[in-house]
DNA sequence: GTTCTAAATTTATCATAATAAATTGGATTC
DNA sequence: GAATCCAATTTATTATGATAAATTTAGAAC
């Protein structure tokens, strides 16, 4: 009838029934956002409190509180009882970050080639954004980590343990990242293979030759980024990225079977 | 004196150190989430209703009503009153997850370039590992989305559609990824350019030429999908990259300033 | 058989009150 | 005068019960 003019005017007409039914909770979460966002808030900046919140958007405590609560599990704000207490805006942390997007690929198959695809992209290209770029204090740390295990495993345990040190050199060159996004794909893949050995044997029995190979890797890693070599750090990635990747039991399909913990 | 024990001299030092300080509705949720993981529950599976679950865990409704709120916030789960009603499994939507990401990049400053370094790794790897797994009714579609715009634009209005189509056409090329980690971390970033067009004009000014090339690259990349011909959708992809990032105005840096929603 | 209505079930929201945690100011102590 | 203890204050946390809203199911009416 008559309403059909709203049609060429309003491209999202479809969109109208959007307003459905979001609870309540969500609803004030959202506003809450939006408030965030107008008046640029940042880490630390303190949201009114909930008598303040009930007073503001007009519905009970329980609703108030439970919008606080969907903030929080996102990671978007904190809240402490007692004087100057309250909620405060907080920067979400890439653990809590992670996390998140492990819930979502805990109900995907990802596989270990999966994720060694775009190691293989990814890891190369970030060591050789980083080289030369490195103070002196993360390079120390870097070589102590690359020389942190001066033997084979001799034990399954053993092994783990060097496979997880293994895993810490990665995340600790991804948080080292320039590139926050390229820095934050690295380390959930890090932290997917680590959450891996905790609860799998997955690893392919020991090589001696293998092994010595990695550990090579590591510390002549470090020496190409301290001389700023970038195509041998991508060159020695790549190649330790094959190593790693022939030292992991393929068959192992589904990788997500818990969720993570922050 | 008075040993005033009733106070909180309740240390709970005795088994785990890491129960400090979460609340109760934090605690009840990481308590369903094992439940979920160890019953192996998957989407729709029923969770226990509100009733039962506060003699299970002996908490308040309250509590149980936040702890629910946190599940679903996270996508966890999804909630429908009624009879057959309570709360169920719910995967964790692409959507939501992103959403998710995208309020830990809020804090953050990722540039443009970015973004573009990690396309340039990832997007010309995605369609060479599409190339002949396509089938002919996705094939369709990307041509039918190649060919929607066969005149350059003609104003701002046009561009920013003409730009979001083309943001289209690369996400459903990552949604048939089979890595769906890949496939994931492109649809992220094309949801982020996406809501740049949304909220800045960042575009250089229209150039026919580069606007035709583009155009020709989308035709070009459905013809080498169908062919199976990897190595030359690789480098389609990686062409049409280095153009688009040329089109984009470099000097636009902080580009998340809003959380997204789902 | 279809349609409407009422009842039953379950979450959603609200209101109120009691409890716990953290800070602050002041009194007490040395 | 500085440190310590204590009580008052502020704020979130948990609990309880009542009422509303949404949804399904069963039954009644036609």
């Amino acid at each position: 009838m008559k309403n059909n003019a709203a049609q060429s005017s309003e491209p999202k007409i479809t969109d109208a029934p959007r307003a459905q039914k979001r609870s309540r909770p969500v609803q004030v979460a959202d506003q809450i956002k939006h408030w965030v966002v107008e008046r640029d808030l940042r880490k630390g900046d303190k949201l009114p409190n909930e008598a303040a919140m009930i007073a503001q958007f007009g519905v009970s405590k329980g609703t108030v509180r439970e919008a606080m609560r969907i903030l929080e599990a996102q990671g978007l704000i904190v809240t402490k009882t007692g004087p100057g207490g309250g909620s405060a805006v907080g920067e979400v942390s890439k653990e809590r970050a992670i996390s998140l997007l492990g819930n979502y690929f805990y109900f995907k198959n990802l596989s270990l080639s999966d994720i060694y695809q775009l190691r293989k992209l990814l890891e190369p290209e970030l060591v050789a954004n980083l080289a030369g770029t490195l103070d002196e204090e993360t390079l120390t740390e870097l070589r102590s980590m690359a020389h942190q295990h001066p033997e084979p495993a001799k034990t399954p345990e053993e092994e783990k343990q060097q496979h997880i040190s293994s895993l810490v050199f990665h995340a600790r060159l991804a948080d080292a990242a320039e590139n926050e996004l390229m820095g934050f794909v690295i380390s959930f893949m890090a932290r997917i293979l680590s959450d891996l050995t905790v609860y799998h044997r997955l690893y392919a029995a020991p090589n001696k030759e293998l092994w010595e190979r990695g550990r090579r890797h590591q510390i002549d890693l470090v020496d190409a980024l301290e001389k700023g070599e970038r195509s041998r750090a991508r060159d020695i990635m790549m190649s330790h990225m094959e190593g790693a990747e022939r030292m992991m039991n393929v068959q192992e399909m589904r990788i997500t079977r818990q969720f993570m913990t922050e």
